[in-house]
DNA sequence: GTGGTCTAGACCACA
DNA sequence: GTGGTCTAGACCACA
């Protein structure tokens, strides 16, 4: 389910990372749970294993999951109070940032939710299919 | 007026040239008017010239600016147009961006409208003071 | 007895090892006793029993142990006193390598002395109440 | 002046890591000043760069130095007061480790007591004549 | 030249 | 099989 993206700046492992913590997020991994092996996921996003193996040891060092040697990763139990914490910041600094580029281009509040209710529009129309 | 982010992904030649994009999109700088130098502009944003020059680079291949040897960086004649439709472009993009970001988090259009309109006043009660 | 640390970097066969060798040292098994099967010991420390195994092939090749097949392991006759040997070093070789850590940070003698009062102090107050 | 020992169980990044911050403990490099680079340590160590990079990572997500792109690595301004917590948390944990594994094998307070004396001095006569 | 990311691939501890 | 460390080496942004 996650998906990476090669042109563009922002590094594979930051991908990854970002990736996992939308899975536990939208609770399709759970608390407790074992994450797809670092060879797995490596496997399927074609990328390399210590690509993952990276993002994986972020992922524990920031606490979001824990890892067995020998077995596995392992969502962390505390994760979803961190995730929550970590979401709402980092939903605020999406959004900041848009807004801001927006005003940079000489966009005011009311563009700015136009633009936003038409992007939703558009989402809604394309994206929904692909879910099912 | 332009502001350079040395942490996060975005290369610096990327966050000048945008900069300079809004710059004629807000019309301070106008068709036809010099750039500031590379070693000037580079002595103001606290960076390399070689990063400069490539924003300039750039934005010459892209039909912003030419250049003319010896001389400086003028903004093309048509430039407005081409930052018009760079813009929207653009812009439809970083909202994109922002929107799907939130949907991996979970968040639904009603979320994200909130979130908008939260930042929105956000901004505005920081932010305006700055640029006067 | 033997306690087990997953976190850090000294292999579990290692840890075993030693706490092996130690309840030798301590008489807590003697010479000519069985000692724990592969299979229990590995239930009780939560380990794999490979570990364990490791553990003891290697305490027997060390002289430590010996194996009967089929059987189980034994204390050697003369694990005694090639603990003995081993346990000086091992105490040399422990106290040379905190001593060295400390002076790597600048600690002097005086203060090596005094952190080692500390502890032993420390350790006293809480540790003591475990052992019984 | 860092040492790596490739026998042993801990990680060559974790060596580097302790001797650097053993180096800002010291007093050896001091907040501010950049350390040496990537490729030049790597090579001093006879150690692959990579090894080196994840130091510096890690160090840096600890805030103990901060790094800039295309130039240098640097000591980072409050360093002291970090390394100043680390070190004392290092230390008990160092001494904390000798005497419970002196523990482990009999040894009362006198005991260790004795041992660190005959290592302080022990090292007193071998280890002096290297700094000069 | 300097740091950052990524790949390919080896070897080890552990299950 | 699973994670962890390390090497060798490429390519990029930045100075």
């Amino acid at each position: 389910m996650i998906t990476i993206e090669t042109s563009g700046f922002i590094p594979i492992y930051e991908q990854i990372k970002k990736g996992i913590k939308s899975e536990i997020s939208l609770g399709v991994i759970k608390a407790n749970e074992a994450l797809p092996s670092i060879r797995d996921l490596a496997a399927e996003l074609v990328v390399n294993p210590n690509t993952v193996a990276r993002a994986y040891r972020e992922l524990e060092h920031e606490g979001f999951i824990c890892t067995r040697k020998g077995k596995a990763s392992f969502v962390s139990e505390n994760s979803s109070s961190l995730i929550q914490k970590d979401k709402v910041r980092l939903m605020e600094d999406v959004f900041d940032r848009a807004i801001s580029e927006a005003r940079k281009f000489g966009l005011d509040a009311a563009e700015i939710r136009r633009i936003v209710e038409s992007r939703l529009k558009n989402q809604e129309n394309r994206g929904e299919g692909e879910g099912r």
